[in-house]
DNA sequence: TAACAAACAGACTGTACGTTCTGTTTTATT
DNA sequence: AATAAAACAGAACGTACAGTCTGTTTGTTA
């Protein structure tokens, strides 16, 4: 772990050590003259990491600007450089979090055929929605309550995604020779929200596998309402 | 002694010391002396209340113990001799809304053939867990993460729910001539979840209709799962 | 190179929060 | 009645938080 334990009084014993002739700890005999641009995503990136473990890991009231900053490893002074108010962070993690999410699921969606994938989809969904990200993401979704600002921002993006993922899911339907049911959406919905609500539940009890029986129940139902996507299934009466 | 502050002392406008031969302030006329059981009961049904508001409304960490006082008429004075700790409160609501949960199941069980009961559980689920109460819950097991004396408390709560709920469910399936599937206990827990999600969603969405929607596809995938319990449609069409 | 701007570091501050404390009113007990 | 205890009221307190400020280092540009 990490000592915090330095008094507050001056420590600063003579501590004018720059422009080391030899870089000690950093990236060994290489002079770097890092970018600015690389500097600033690289804060921002551990920033926005150090967020989601703390919201994952303590909940929303509990992740304060301090623990964040001291889990990312970067001062405070850096951290309200590129993030001036707690805000704009919890921003920048929604953001970073549906782009990071997008590319999972275009990625599975390019490695696997179509049926296949649409089979997958539960547990795809479960790997995505249940990782530290995506309970980061409800409980900033929790939280925007009582912000306007962070609901408002919360709620475009989230129609963005809402539209595009079912679009993305009809199509795959289509390719695999499928139409989609009239309640689809519906059906979408419920199944990300009983996802969530599985990882909600995962969060403070420790039985992974009955969560994972309840996603594999999912898929089976998805086989169901979707018969030609069943695992077994080529001719029937 | 600790009269050094009178600054804006408009309602006090004199001395104390009176004794007043006539209650001037006092409720309008009949004041019945009320038992104080019951003055504790009703200042501690009123916290418990605007508690449970508070957290449906702006979320945990918008839920400060002066909100809650203000919204249930309270003076800070009270609510701390009922509840000397936040955590106090947070605890007596959890308990609190198992106990009011436990008696709406109870009643639509009693009120209702145990096939209709079946068929209406995802509605029945629904009203229960999407009403203020329920997300007061899910805020307080969320924030529970950091503290872990309320952890281990709904933790405890929570595992006495499950074991009975899904107890109840299976007796009722067997009232009705149906036995439970061997993953039962997963269907369960994934309705439950599904809901919970779903409700989720509705708090920063207006969609009312399109939450009821999934709500009914979850209706009509427990007709799926267990055939006998669906909804007979003998001249549909 | 110099001058500037961006990135960083960390102390400082106002405030809002949960808790504690002192004092008053209401009910219970004798 | 007197006395004690419970319920209530609200000020006072310490603290931790988010936001701000001043100063330093590092990269960019003229």
């Amino acid at each position: 772990m990490k000592k915090s334990n330095e008094p507050k009084a001056a420590v600063r014993t003579s501590p004018r050590k720059q422009v080391p002739a030899k870089p000690l700890t950093k990236k060994p005999s290489r002079r770097k003259p890092k970018p600015q641009a690389q500097r600033s995503a690289d804060t921002r990136n551990r920033l926005i990491d150090a967020a989601i473990a703390c919201l994952a890991r303590v909940g929303y009231s509990a992740t304060t600007v301090t623990l964040v900053a001291e889990e990312a490893e970067v001062s405070r002074g850096a951290m309200t450089h590129q993030y001036p108010a707690k805000n704009d962070l919890m921003l920048a993690v929604v953001e970073a979090v549906y782009e990071r999410d997008g590319e999972h699921y275009r990625r599975t969606v390019a490695e696997k055929s179509p049926m296949r994938w649409i089979q997958d989809l539960p547990a795809t969904m479960w790997d995505v929605i249940s990782q530290p990200s995506g309970i980061a993401v409800i409980e900033i979704m929790l939280a925007s309550r009582s912000d306007r600002e962070l609901a408002d921002k919360l709620r475009s993006v989230q129609r963005n995604i809402d539209m595009t993922a079912h679009q993305w899911i009809v199509e795959r339907l289509e390719s695999a020779g499928l139409r989609d049911r009239p309640d689809g959406e519906a059906v979408h919905r419920l199944f990300v929200a009983a996802i969530r609500g599985l990882s909600l539940e995962g969060l403070f009890r420790r039985d992974r596998a009955g969560v994972e029986k309840s996603v594999a129940v999912l898929s089976e139902i998805l086989g169901i309402l979707y018969p030609a996507t069943a695992v077994r299934s080529s001719s029937q009466s």
